[in-house]
This record gives structure tokens, sequence and C-alpha cells, in this order.
DNA sequence: CGTCGGTTCGC
DNA sequence: CGAACCGAC
């Protein structure tokens, strides 16, 4: 009998090590990779102009990474299910596998697509490649999903779950004949303008990269990333999210790297540090996320608190633009919707500060924050985008209640104390003394003119006055609040 | 994963 | 008189 034929479906999974569906594959016997290009599968949510850029870079990485094992990828565009049947048909493969999305859209096209697969005799098996804990695994005792983080939390981490990582194939049994590829630039990725000239100074994509960056993570920024992750001045944080959501990197891999690192810390109690504790935990909120996404679907639109369907949100096409480009006049909040536009990417403690400004300050929807996210960042992700905004909206599941405003001054002596951000990103007020720089509306004539700043022209002036604003929001809220 | 305004504490 | 602390929103 010859060696039966699998295809591995890639989607979310772009590497090869801890990888469930490939490593199934590979022991099984010939192995071809595939990735299917569909936006138009993904339903109100196909990938965003960041994350194209992302994917195109991460395709390129896998496929190398393949050759090296004497493999390739195969691309293709179009409609998933008669992809996969040409392919079927082309090579006599006999099985599909793929490691599972947890994203509305995804899982009812996941769903047809394995009925239709085990309706003609393929073997057709998912896996689990990018949770610690899937959704449906984790419940309260009265057998319900969780809404509130602690608990959920503790409940996974109460359960006797072994993260053990996969090692990647050695080597990968090719077909005779490999069946016809698309060439990464005809599935047209990139942005036709230069908009993500800086991505590639800020960015390498691919598993490898992501490898690095972890051991790099691990074995310096983690120690102190329990006080540096808010800081907006240098990298405090991981920026692993990107390889994250692709699947560059699996939780797993994660989580034995940060364990491996903290076991060198002086024995003690066998006790991860501070450091290590406080990330983990964001590894959890992420978990977390994919639990509500998966159980509150309608959460990508709508907010989970039903008080909040009545919310009075603001519309303004101009004021949204003002914030989309950096234009708002809150120097802090300019300087973040700068880098996110420049390079995918702002720390998780800005988004909350731009995220605050959007829905409180302004009150604009955080719907309307979250599409332009879901556009503008390399680490897009369904989940995590939609927990974000309805956690800063006060609407959501454990939310941060909604009179918690943040000030932008204060958030930006914290985030910024010497005002090297705002300077890098808001070069127009370069100049201006750190004193003045959180708010220059404030600075004398003098130091302004001294500056080259004039406000309304080289610099905008502040878009609202902030106390006021958040009066106006906490009104807006009390008229919600008890409905 | 707040802010603000009040009070108390310590020099 | 400022830092530290506390409760209300």
């Amino acid at each position: 009998m010859s060696t039966p034929t699998t295809i591995v479906w890639l989607r979310q999974d772009l590497r090869l090590a801890d990888q469930p569906a490939l490593r199934r594959a590979a022991s099984r016997g010939r192995v071809i990779p595939v990735y299917i290009y569909a936006p138009e599968e993904e339903g109100d949510w196909p990938p965003g102009g960041a994350s194209r850029w992302w994917l195109h870079h991460s395709l390129e990485s896998l496929d190398e990474q393949l050759r090296q094992l004497g493999s390739r990828l195969i691309r293709r565009r179009g409609t998933t299910q008669d992809i996969l049947n040409e392919l079927l048909e082309e090579t006599g493969a006999t099985a599909v596998y793929w490691n599972r999305r947890y994203e509305p859209a995804a899982i009812e096209r996941d769903k047809t697509v394995k009925a239709a697969l085990l309706a003609m005799g393929v073997q057709a098996e998912s896996f689990n490649g990018s949770l610690l804990y899937e959704p449906w695994t984790i419940r309260t005792k009265q057998d319900a999903p969780y809404q509130v983080f602690t608990p959920f939390w503790k409940a996974c981490l109460a359960t006797e779950t072994v993260h053990e990582s996969l090692p990647a194939p050695r080597e990968l049994v090719s077909p005779p004949k490999w069946p016809k590829s698309l060439p990464l630039d005809e599935l047209e990725l990139l942005p036709s303008n230069s908009w993500d000239a800086q991505f590639y100074e800020t960015w390498q994509a691919g598993a490898p990269a992501a490898e690095r960056r972890l051991r790099q993570f691990v074995n310096e920024t983690v120690r102190r990333y329990h006080e540096d992750r808010d800081r907006a001045d240098f990298d405090g944080s991981s920026r692993l999210s990107p390889h994250l959501h692709f699947g560059e990197l699996s939780p797993r891999q994660i989580w034995a790297a940060v364990e491996k690192s903290s076991g060198k810390v002086p024995a003690g109690k066998s006790k991860l540090g501070q450091g290590a504790e406080v990330f983990l935990k964001e590894v959890g909120w992420r978990e977390f996320a994919y639990h509500l996404l998966y159980h509150f679907p309608s959460t990508t639109k709508e907010p989970l608190r039903e008080q909040f369907r009545r919310f009075p949100w603001r519309r303004s096409a101009t004021e949204l633009w003002s914030w989309q480009r950096g234009q708002t006049g809150f120097p802090i909040v300019d300087a973040a919707m700068r880098q996110l536009w420049a390079t995918g990417y702002m720390p998780n403690r800005t988004r909350m500060i731009v995220a605050s400004f959007l829905t409180k300050d302004l009150r604009l929807s955080w719907q309307q924050g979250a599409r332009w996210f879901w556009d503008t960042l390399v680490d897009a992700d369904l989940a995590n985008n939609t927990l974000g905004w309805q956690w800063t909206a006060g609407c959501g599941a454990d939310a941060a209640p909604y009179f918690r405003v943040f000030n932008p001054t204060m958030q930006a002596e914290k985030a910024d104390p010497h005002g090297d951000y705002i300077r890098r990103w808001v070069p127009e007020l370069a100049t201006l003394p750190t004193k003045w720089l959180r708010e220059p509306w404030t600075a004398p004539a003098e130091e302004l003119a001294a500056a080259g700043v004039k406000l309304g022209e080289t610099y905008p002036q502040p878009m609202v006055d902030h106390h006021e604003a958040r009066d106006a929001a906490l009104a807006a809220y009390e008229r919600v609040k008890n409905s």
C-alpha cells in the first residue's frame, strides 16, 4: 500500500514547533502544508491592512522553514472548500488536519468544511494549537461560562494540565509531485502606498524571529515586566503579541520558556518572579478573551452589559479622524496614535490611554475605536481587541467601571516621565520643556514661541477640556447606569 | 489595569 | 506642607 498523504490546512498557526496538526500529519505519511487566503470567509472581520502586511512576511518565512525540511508551503486564494477539494483530487490526499480557531465566522466555516470532508470520506481532524484552555473546558460551578477574570484564571490553573510543547518534526515527507502554488505577491497582501515603510524597522515576522524575541524577553525584560510594561518610552513589554496572533509561537512555548528561565532565580519557594507572574497573567487574559468571544460571540458588535446598548455615544467623523491621525491636541494621545499608524503597534498602557480618551473624553463609540485598531494593529486579534475595548469602555465582562476615566496628563507623567516618547512621535513639540510638554496649552507664550510652537497651527489646540469632558461622560453614564 | 478630594500623618 | 491613605464616583 502506498504512503498516505495528509493536507495540513494552516491558518493562525504559522510555525513548525508545537504544531499538533503538522505533527500528526507527519507521523501519518506524506505532508502537504497549505495556506488558503479567504478573507471573504471572515465575516465582518477580514484581516486589516497591518495584519495583511504581517501575514505576507509570516508566510514567506514559513515557506523558508518548510524548505529546510525538504517541504514547502502551497499558497492558494479562493473558497476554502473548493480549494481543498481541488487539492484532494490533485494529490490523492486522504486526510485534512488543522488547528482550531475560535472566532464566530471561523467556527461556522470550519464546521461546514469538516462536515463536507467527512461526507466525502476524507479524514478530517482538528487540534488545539493556540490555547492553554479551550473555551468549553472551563465552567463555573453552576456550569456557566465565566465572566470575571480572577475566578476564571484560578479555575484554569486548578485544572491538571501539562503544558508540554511538541518539538518540530525533523523531516517532512513530500508528495511525489507538488500541487501548484500561487506566488506570494499574488495574494496582494502588502499595501500599495508606502504606509508600511517603518514596519520593516520595527518588526520581523516568522517563527525564528518570534523565538529570538521570546528568548530575549525571558532572559532580560521579564524580570522588570510588572513595572516596565507601563512605560511608553522604552520596550518594557514583550512585543510577542503579533507572533502569538499568527501562531508563530504557541502559548505553551511561551509558558515553558518563562517557567524555565524563572527556575534559574534563586531557589526560595520555587515561586516565579513578580515580573513572570504578571506576564503569565497576561497570557491568562488572552485565554479569558477567547473564552468570552466563544461564549458571547455577539460582543464583537454589542456590549456585553445590556444597559450600555442605550449609551448616548456621540457621532463625529471629524473628531474620529483627529483621534485616528493623532491630532487631538493631547500629546500623549497623539504620540500613541501616530506610533500606531507608523509601526502597527502601541504598548498596552497607551492603548488604554487612547481608548479612554475616545470613549470618555470624546464619547465616541468603542466600536469605532475597535475598527480602527483592527485595521492598523499588526497584532489585531478579534478576541483580545473586543475584550480590550469593552474593558476600557466599561461595558464588558469584568470591565473597568465606566467612571474610571484616565487623565491624559497624569498618565503621560507615569508612562513617559522624561517626555522622550512624546518628543519622538510628536516632533513639533520636541524642544518644549518637559514641564509644558504634556499640556502645551498651559505654557506661557514665550515658552511656546521659543519652541516654535503655534497652537492651532503647528500643533492642535486640545479638542476638549478634560475636566469638563470627564463630567459630561459621568453624566451620560448616570443616565444608563440603572436602566 | 483611576481620579479626585478629603483627611491624617510625619517632619 | 507635602506625602500617604481612604472612600466615592
